[in-house]
DNA sequence: TAAAAACCCATGATATCCCATTATAATATG
DNA sequence: CATATTATAATGGGATATCATGGGTTTTTA
C-alpha cells in the first residue's frame, strides 16, 4: 500500500524522488509505476501497472462509444510509465507538469492503492477544504462492514 | 500495454516515429505493429497481432450474412502490417492517411491494448469531448473488485 | 525506367546513466 | 541523555545513450 505523505523537491531537469516506501511497495507488487492525471484534482496519480491494467480491461467491457470508454481512453492516454534512475528518481513529463501545476516541490500522499502528487499550494487548498468539511459536517460515518480489519487481522 | 500521448511529424515520404514506448511495448509482445481503420473514429487503430486476431473473432461472432459484418470486413480488409525503419519510423499506407485525414502532423494515443492516430484537428475535437463528459458527469464509477476491500470479504 | 520503398548515416534535443554530495533517520556509544 | 556513528534517502551535475527527424543512396517493383 503507498501510505504517508512527503514533500520533495524537483530539480530543473524535472526529476523528483519518488519517496521510498512507494518504491519498496512497487518492488513487492513487482511493477512498474504508472503516473497519470487525476480525473477528480489537480494533481498528478500513482499507481502500479497491476491497477492499471484493471482500468484497461474495463474499458473492453463497455460500448466503445459509450461517454464512459470515452473518459477512460483519455485516462489511458494521459498516462505513462515512469523509469527510476539508480536514486529511485523519475523525470514528471511536461505535460502532468502543466497540469498539475508543480514547478520546484512535490507534496506526495499516500491513499492505499495510489498516491497523489500536488503542487505544495494545490495541496494547502485540499488539505483547508477538507478540514473544513471536518469542521461542518464532522467525521465521515465509515461502515467497514463486518469487521473487514478484524478479519484480516485474524487470519494472521 | 499502450499509454501516453505524444504528436510526431509525419515528413514527405509519409513517415512518422512510432513513440518509443510503443515499440517497446510491440517488443515485450514480440508482435508486429498491425494498423487499420478505426471502427468508431476517423483515425487509424494500430495494436498487436494478437489483438487484431481478438477483432477478427468477434466479428466472426456476429451474424456473417448481415450489413454489420460486412461492414467491419471491409473494414478490416483495409490492415496493414508495418515495417520499421532503423530509426522505428514507418510508412503510413495512404489508404490510412486519407481516412484519417493526416496530412504532416500525427497525434498518437495510448489506450491500453491499442492506440490512435489521429490528426490533431480530429483529436482536439475528441479530447474536448471528454473533458467536456468529465466534467458533466465526474469520473466513472468502476467496480475495480481486486482492488475492493468489501467485495473481497464478501466473497469469502 | 521512373516511382516508390528500403536502407543508410547525420544531427539536435532530450532522457538515461553514473558518481559525488548532502540530508535525514536509525542505531550505537560514552 | 547527549552525542557519535552508521545506514539509508534525497539531491546535484556531468558524461553517455536514445529518440525523433532530415536527407541521401541503393534496391525493388510496377
Amino acid at each position: 500500500m503507498f501510505l504517508s505523505t512527503s514533500h520533495n523537491k524537483i530539480d530543473l531537469k524535472c526529476r523528483v524522488s519518488i519517496p521510498a516506501s512507494y518504491r519498496l511497495n512497487l518492488e513487492k507488487e513487482s511493477s512498474p509505476l504508472i503516473l497519470f492525471k487525476s480525473l477528480q484534482f489537480k494533481c498528478i496519480e500513482g499507481t502500479t501497472a497491476n491497477r492499471m491494467q484493471q482500468y484497461i480491461d474495463a474499458i473492453d467491457q463497455l460500448n466503445a462509444l459509450s461517454d464512459e470508454a470515452a473518459v477512460l481512453r483519455m485516462m489511458m492516454a494521459d498516462a505513462f510509465e515512469m523509469k527510476f534512475d539508480s536514486g529511485g528518481r523519475v523525470i514528471i513529463p511536461e505535460t502532468l507538469m502543466d497540469f498539475s501545476g508543480l514547478t520546484d516541490k512535490a507534496v506526495f500522499m499516500g491513499i492505499g492503492e495510489s498516491f497523489y502528487i500536488w503542487s505544495p499550494s494545490e495541496y494547502q487548498i485540499q488539505y483547508d477544504y477538507s478540514q473544513q468539511i471536518l469542521k461542518e459536517k464532522g467525521p465521515p460515518k465509515l461502515i467497514l462492514s463486518k469487521s473487514s480489519l478484524l478479519k484480516d487481522v485474524s487470519n494472521e
